[in-house]
RNA sequence: CGGGGUGUAGCGCAGUCUGGUAGCGCAUCAGUUUUGGGAACUGGAGGUCGUUGGUUCGAAUCCAAUCACCCCGACCA
């Protein structure tokens, strides 16, 4: 992308509407903008890395063998009646009445929705298990909206839920999103921990949430350090292995961690050395449920199992706050700069600055560099405008571009250009020949 | 929803106490000179001072109502 042909709405100042880093540097890097309390539009540059984690969330949500689909936004309201949460809800439900006077709501969250649909198509435990997913923008209208997309109204989540025939086999179902979700924060960059967590208005019994340590956190949890060298690990596994799964889950919840709804000092004290107890504040990015029957009771959900007798199916849900990790992960990658962004969210991989806009042959080299790194689908963005080449810098680090290619007659005297790493500092001079090897051989080291 | 705060140009702010018809920095537009860490000069454009009503000869300024946004709390992915 060039810059000069770029929607990159940049601010200089910081908005007086921003408390924390990662709002204030999402809309100083022009990724946002409110439209009003708790809602906003996404800009060109926060919708790319809105795209990339959405792409991270799907590959590994199909991985796990969950199937995606997507329902709608707005439902109605004779669902949610049916399963007695449509009075339960309160204020926080969005609701709307359409031109016919019938009764509507924006969702905000969808078991009523997949269980009609679950319902209606499926008759046998023969199809069971089944999982799906999809990824759509809820609508939860809190009272005081904070923190930019962290703590929105309206916020994008990738929701999916589980049918199972027995509790077990549910079991196995949660097991494996937590499986898959630990996967999936390590791929975005995050140290995500697992924490037991109240059920709220979802209900049911099993329930973790995942929490990034973070200053700006919402809640207070309390953990087992140890917790924290944990690596998940890119090894191949096989999300049907009930044993593998288990043990997984064993080993990450295990060891104490919880929020301040769930925490008991008395256990806290004597299941961990006071060496080893964390606390911190932490975002929430992520919760699990299992909750049985809940849903599938009220909503008639059942399905004939294999001695011919109709049972409710068991169920679970699931939930990855996809708006909510882009500050999440701000939070964890900025410097005073502004944002770095880990290569795999990073709206574009590598930013070429031409220091010397007059300069013939910077222009050329900058074109040439532009064109092979696009060519080579390394996603560059070139600033190409006639701007002082300090501000381009500043705004370079400001977007948090993983890496950066300066062009200027300083170094093409040599024959060369100067590669920068936003994540440690780190410059090098490179030859102007052949640069998409060079990149290529950089490699994904910016997360390690 | 309780408590507090703020609304003046795209952004950040001054002016409000003590009423006299709006200003600064950045951004923006034109031109010139510049050009490796947010350039300089010259000239220009941009504001129903959140809204409505009241007081007054006269209101950004005083009074009232209302709306919006932000902060602290209680609640939530």
């Amino acid at each position: 992308m060039r810059m000069t042909r770029y929607f990159l709405p940049v601010l200089r100042e910081i908005p007086s509407e921003a408390q924390i880093t990662s709002h204030k540097l999402m809309l100083r890097a022009g990724m946002i903008k409110q439209a009003v309390s708790g809602i906003y539009s996404w800009m060109p540059l926060g919708l790319r890395v809105l795209q990339k984690i959405e792409r991270i969330v799907i590959e590994e949500q199909e991985r796990a063998g969950h199937i995606p689909l997507l329902m709608p936004t707005i439902q109605p309201a004779s669902l949610w009646q049916k399963s007695g949460r449509y009075d339960d809800y309160g204020e926080e439900m969005l609701r709307i009445r359409d031109r016919h006077n019938r009764d509507l709501l924006y969702g905000p969250t969808n078991e009523e929705l997949i269980t009609e649909i679950f319902s209606s198509h499926v008759k046998s435990y023969r199809d069971l298990p089944l999982t799906l997913f999809h990824i759509q923008w809820k609508f939860r209208d809190e009272m005081r909206p904070r923190f930019g997309v962290m703590r929105g109204r309206e916020f994008l989540m990738k929701d999916g839920y589980n049918f199972d025939i027995d509790m077990d086999a549910a079991i196995h179902s949660y097991n494996r999103h937590m499986v898959s979700y630990l996967k999936t924060y390590e791929r975005l960059g995050l140290k995500a921990i697992p924490m037991r967590a109240d059920t709220g208005p979802i209900g049911g019994k099993y329930s973790h949430e995942f929490l990034v340590l973070a200053d700006t956190g919402e809640s207070e949890v309390f953990f087992d350090k140890r917790i924290l060298n944990y690596n998940f690990g890119i090894s191949e596994l096989n999300f049907d292995d009930i044993d593998e799964c288990q043990s997984i889950v064993d080993k990450w919840t295990i060891p104490y961690a919880r929020t301040d709804e769930t925490h008991d000092q008395e256990t806290f004290d004597r299941e961990v050395s006071q060496e080893h107890q964390g606390i911190s504040r932490a975002i929430e990015v992520g919760q699990i449920f299992y909750f049985g029957t809940k849903y599938s009771e009220p909503m008639g959900a059942l399905v004939t199992n294999s001695e011919g007798m109709h049972v409710p199916v068991h169920m679970g849900s699931h939930g990855i706050g996809v708006s909510r990790l882009v500050g999440a992960i701000i939070e964890a990658y900025h410097d005073e700069k502004g944002i770095k962004w880990p290569i795999v969210v990073a709206p574009y991989k590598v930013g070429i600055i031409n220091a010397v806009m007059g300069d013939k042959e910077s222009c050329e080299v900058s074109e040439r560099i532009y064109n092979e790194l696009n060519n080579a689908n390394l996603e560059p963005i070139y600033d190409d405008r006639d701007e002082r080449a300090g501000s381009k810098f500043n705004t370079m680090e400001l977007i948090g571009i993983p890496w950066r290619i300066t062009v200027g007659p300083r170094g093409l005297k040599k024959g060369v250009v100067e590669l920068t790493n936003r994540y440690n500092g780190d410059r090098v001079e490179v030859p102007t020949g052949n640069i998409v090897n060079t990149m290529n051989k950089m490699g994904d080291c910016i997360l390690d």
